[in-house]
This record gives C-alpha cells, structure tokens and sequence, in this order.
DNA sequence: ATTAGCACTCCTCTTTGTTGAGTGCTAATA
DNA sequence: TATTAGCACTCAACAAAGAGGAGTGCTAAT
C-alpha cells in the first residue's frame, strides 16, 4: 500500500490534532475539521489503512486512532512545519553579560523549560579539548600548593596539592615558568606523561623536590573533567498524564536528580551527524531507558571554537515538536551571537 | 483532661503502629499489641478522650485513629528514642578524603537519602565569615586579571577581571603584596570599602591604574555568596501515598529543583537554639511552604571552626523520627571527627 | 472501672447497567 | 469505481446499587 497525498494529508491531520488534544482523534473529527471534504466513513477507510501501515493505532477497539512512534517519525521528518519562537526572557538575560558559565548555563535551562513547559537539560561544554592559556602554582601555606589552570573559555580549574616537601619562592617561580612554556596552548587532552616528565627532567637540581608536585598537577589536570549537566522544569512532566503515574514520573525524576544518567544524551547530540545540531529521539530511540515514553530533542551549541554543548528537552511524545525545534533553533543563534559579541570584547 | 500514663502508653501505640502501617489503627489492635491487657471498649473510651485533647484523629467516623501533629509533636518531644544508626556507606565515603567541599557534600546528601528513603537535603558552609589565606592576581592576558582568593577550609573563589589599562609585572607583584598584607586574615564579611580605599592609596604612584583593578576585586570578593544546597532522593516522596498526589509531587519536585526555595530552612536550622542541632517541624510548622505536608527533620553540622552547614531530611509526617534523629547524629559526629582528621593531616 | 454486646456508620470493593464515541461492514449512490 | 449513508457492534467511562467489613459509640451488665 503506498501513502498517497490525501493518506498524508489524514495522517497529519490526525497529529496534529492529537498534540492539541491528547485525546485519540476519530473519523468524524478528521471529517470536519479539513478541508478533504470527505464523509468519516471515507475517513475510516483510510485510518483503517494506516493503521495497517503502522503509522497510527488504536487504544481500544471502539476508539479514535493516536500516531504510533512510526506516525510521529513520519511527521517530524516531513510534516513538520518550524515554528519561529521569540524566547521570552531570553534577551534581557543574554544582555546582563554573565560572566560564569555556570549561572549563564543554569539560566538557559530554566529559560528553556518556562518557554516550553518541557523538561529542559544544558550541558556545559567540556573542556579538556581547550587550551590552556594560563597555568600557575602558589604557596598557600606551609605543604600546600595552590595549582591554577585557566584554559580557552575562560574556564578555571583549581586544586590544592598537598606536599611534604617545602618548596622556595625561587623554585615555585621556576616551576611557573616551565609549566607555562611546555603546557602553554596545548589542550588539556594532549598533556600527557610524557611531557610531565620532560618538564621534571628539565627541572635540573630540584628534581626530587620537583617530582611530587609535579604528579599531582598531571593529577589534577587530568581529573575533574565530569560533564557538568543543569536541568530544570523537571516537575513540568506533571502537566502531561501520560508521564505522571507514579512509577514513570520516580523514574524521570531521578533521571534528572542524577544527571550522569543524561551523559548519554550529550554524547549522542555531539557525535550526531545532523547538520542542523538537532536531534529528534521518540520514544525507544533514546538512548536513556528512563525516557522510553517521552521524545527527546536535542540540540548542539557554540560557544565558540570547540566550546560545543548540548540542550535537551524532554516531554510526551505528543510534545509541539514545531515550538520545540523552533525554540532550540533561536537559542543556538543568540547564544552564538553571545560569544561572537564576546569575542569582541575581549 | 489529664493525660496520665495510661492515655500516654495508649497514645504511644496508635503512633508507633501508625508510622509502622500508615493505615489508622483501631482499637481492636491497641488492645491485642499491647501489654495493658484492656478490652478494645475500655481503649475506645480512651481513644476518645485522647481525640477530644486532640492527640489523634478519625479520617473518618468508622475508621481508626492517626495522629495529629499536635500528637506528633509529643511523640519527638516525649516519646521517641533514637535509633543508633550504622549510616551505610559513610565510613567508605569518608576514608577516601574528598579535597572538593561540593563532592563530599553531594555524597553526603546521597548517602543520607539512601539511607533514609527520604528526600536528603545539603548546605554548603557559609564562606563569607572564613578568613582570607591567600589572595592573588595573575595576568592571564592583555586585558585580563585573574584573581584568587583562598580562605578557610581551602574553599577558593575564582573571578577574571576586564582592565582597560595594562598592568606591568612589577606593579601586580606589589599589589599582590598589598592585598595579602592588608587583608590576610580577615573574613570576606569584614572586608569593605574603605580597606579597599586604604589600600589604593597605599599604592602610591599607581593610583589611577589600581583603582580600576581594586574595584573589580572588592566586587569578585563580596559577590558570589550565594548559599549552595545540595539535594538527594528527591523521588523518594514517591514511596509516600500522601505526598505523590500529582499537585504535592509537583510542588515538592519543584522545591528540590528551585533550591533557593530551601533556604528558609537552612536559615531556621542554623538559628535555632537547639543545644543538639537538631530541629523537627511537624507538618504547618516547616518554614517552607509546599512541605505543610511533610515533616522536616535539620541537623547543623560543622567542619570546623565557622564552618557550618545544614542537613535536612524532608518526609511525610509519618517518617521514622526515632531514625532519622538517629541517622542525623551519626553524620554530625561523623563530618566533625572528618574535619579533626583533616586538621591533624594539614 | 471495665467490658460484652449491639446498632450504626461509612469506606471499599464488586456488580450491573447505561451512555456515547467510534468503529467496521454492507449496500446504495454518483 | 470511489464515496457515502446506515446500522450493528465494541468497549471505556461513569453511575447506581448492594455486600462486606472494620471500627465506632453507647448501654447495660459485671
């Protein structure tokens, strides 16, 4: 059986109506309500025939049809028609200039899940592929060294060594200034063994002194790089029913309390091949078990050379896919203009 | 009315059979459990008085008894014995030290809702009455300044500084010499304007290149202080019939997730005159408004001098206070030996 | 003062029936 | 041949009615 134009047209009709309502659409809806000026028995034979081809299904025998994951796949590849969005509160919060990632990211979420009313997910971009521009040791007090990394971004990254042995203000100065010769604009990804030991090597005399606060800055810049993940809107699932019995709403909600658990959404967002930077995932496509009843869409941003993270947002499968891709799509663009403004300034 | 030692006893078994069951509980029951050796009529006539000193209550006319917060609250006054708890998984925890405050405080969080199955809640240590151990700046690059400051308990604040005017070497070492001189030791809270002003001028010939810098630290130092709260099994108020109704679930998620919303408790907790540390609010007494249904359980906790954060832990009013006070204790004495440890190692 | 006994209440669960939206099929129509 | 009117049928959703049972309050006996 092949989907003709006006099989289309019904299907369509059929989503889209469903997304408003949520309630399963019958015949004489799609009857009176386009303009196929079709009888519902016309429209019955033709649900009937979807509904073979797997694109919609019936709850119950005696009920309308609602899209099935191949209906909404359908329709987001080729129905779907973007949505331009204002984001409201967007502006005047990219204005303020935030100067933590942290704060800027955390807004971007809950700016997101109040524009939706989805459940929204900012990733913060990772950083060991940055490079470093800055790097430097500091006497705290007495055994303990305070190492200061600043890479591309303007991202900071702090530790405090411990060490047995006292270093001088001479040998702490030497040690800055290797460091940042060596390590100067490499990324933290390409600091390796290797390079620790030719800084330790060069080092000269102080090599035993030298050693110990060397490997706990290898240490240190190796470690720390968890993906930083904010979510908001969380309590949102709660406006749609078909995710708020107890068992699924428990389950999302500590999918979004331990945001490890999204890590995999973040990778497949970066690795996809999707031009745009946008991902669609219903129902069993996503790569998170928890969400086997919702749609995720995702996209990728830049902030900047190689400073790429992910948004999600996460909602029913019946979620406006037009307002969400047409809400993800603007943010990219301001918060790309953000960092260009930046970059400027700077 | 006199609520003598029997009433008391019977009192004591409809509460413990209640937090127990969650069902209300007859007189039937309270005469078959206990050691009173009376028939259900004679604890009938009991229960009766007790409802009318409002002690305990009928969900309606043939059910049983439950609580009221009123009998709650003479059960933690009065009644409860506390639990020794083996908090599970702490002693682990503990031993592998975490340099990171935010870590240790998450795990703890975690570690207590696990523990519980209740939501768990964490604040960080205020910061801005810690002294100052260090202050630095560093130029990262044209343009550009980076400050650190370390203060107590090695927490360290970051912050890039935009300057117009380039600073010379020899001019940072000073200025970098002048802050640790002029404000080592002293709290964040203590430090003000007119420090900062004392300091411009000590700088001598540079005060018009100074100035700009100077404000931008005293800004990077008193802003930023922001309290930090960490929550934990926030989808455990799921295991709770009373609190998972769609309206409280979504109000208690968005509490968690909103953390400033918590603040009133941490506020409360830190005041409270509790010679323990502990403090227990029985539904309408919690300062936080969408738990009017909950109890709420807080512990002060301290890592060291000034250092003093809050444990809470949300349930529903029928929680096992007898362990969650029980629990609470542990970690308090648990985090001080933690810091003591620490403060031999440093 | 305590308790057995009993009528009474009211939640809970099950059964039964009613309604209505929506279907699939058939036969008539254009 | 495609469309449509008509009709019997299905089934979730709701309401009404009844049975069961846990628990109560009161009264009278112990």
């Amino acid at each position: 059986m092949e989907l003709d134009e006006r099989k289309t047209k019904i299907l369509q009709a059929v989503i889209r109506n469903y997304l408003e309502t949520g309630e399963p659409v019958g015949s004489r809806t799609i009857s009176k309500y386009t303009d196929l000026n079709l009888s519902s028995a016309t429209i019955r034979n033709e649900m009937s025939d979807l509904e073979e081809m797997g694109y919609i299904l019936q709850p119950h025998t005696s009920a309308g049809r609602i899209p099935s994951d191949k209906g909404y796949r359908f329709y987001v590849d080729t129905l779907m028609e973007e949505k331009e969005r204002e984001v409201v509160e967007l502006k005047e919060m990219l204005l303020e200039r935030q100067d933590k990632m942290e704060t800027l990211l955390k807004q971007v979420a809950k700016v997101v899940a109040q524009n939706t009313q989805y459940a929204a997910m900012v990733s913060a971009p990772l950083t060991h592929r940055n490079k470093v521009k800055f790097i430097q040791l500091s006497r705290v007090e007495a055994g303990q060294i305070l190492a200061v990394i600043v890479v591309e971004g303007n991202v900071i990254k702090n530790k405090i060594l411990s060490v047995t042995q006292e270093l001088n203000d001479e040998t702490l100065l030497k040690l800055n200034i290797l460091l940042n010769t060596h390590l100067n604009g490499l990324s933290i990804a390409e600091i390796n063994l290797g390079m620790i030991a030719a800084i330790k090597k060069q080092a000269g005399i102080h090599v035993d002194i030298v050693s110990e606060v060397m490997d706990a800055v290898a240490e240190a810049i190796k470690e720390d790089e968890d993906l930083e993940i904010y979510t908001s809107g969380a309590n949102n699932i709660f406006r749609y029913p078909e995710l708020s019995d107890h068992d699924k709403a428990s389950e999302l909600i500590n999918t979004f309390e331990e945001k490890q658990l999204l890590t995999s959404l973040v990778q497949n967002s970066l690795d996809g091949e999707e031009d745009t930077g946008i991902q669609i995932y219903i129902g069993d496509e996503t790569p998170v078990q928890s969400m086997k009843d919702c749609s995720v869409v995702t996209a990728t941003y830049e902030l900047g050379e190689g400073m790429k993270g992910t948004i999600g947002i996460i909602g029913p499968k019946r979620m406006d896919y037009d307002k969400v891709v047409g809400t993800l799509r603007t943010l990219q663009t301001k918060l790309d203009e953000l960092y260009r403004d930046d970059g400027k300034k700077e």
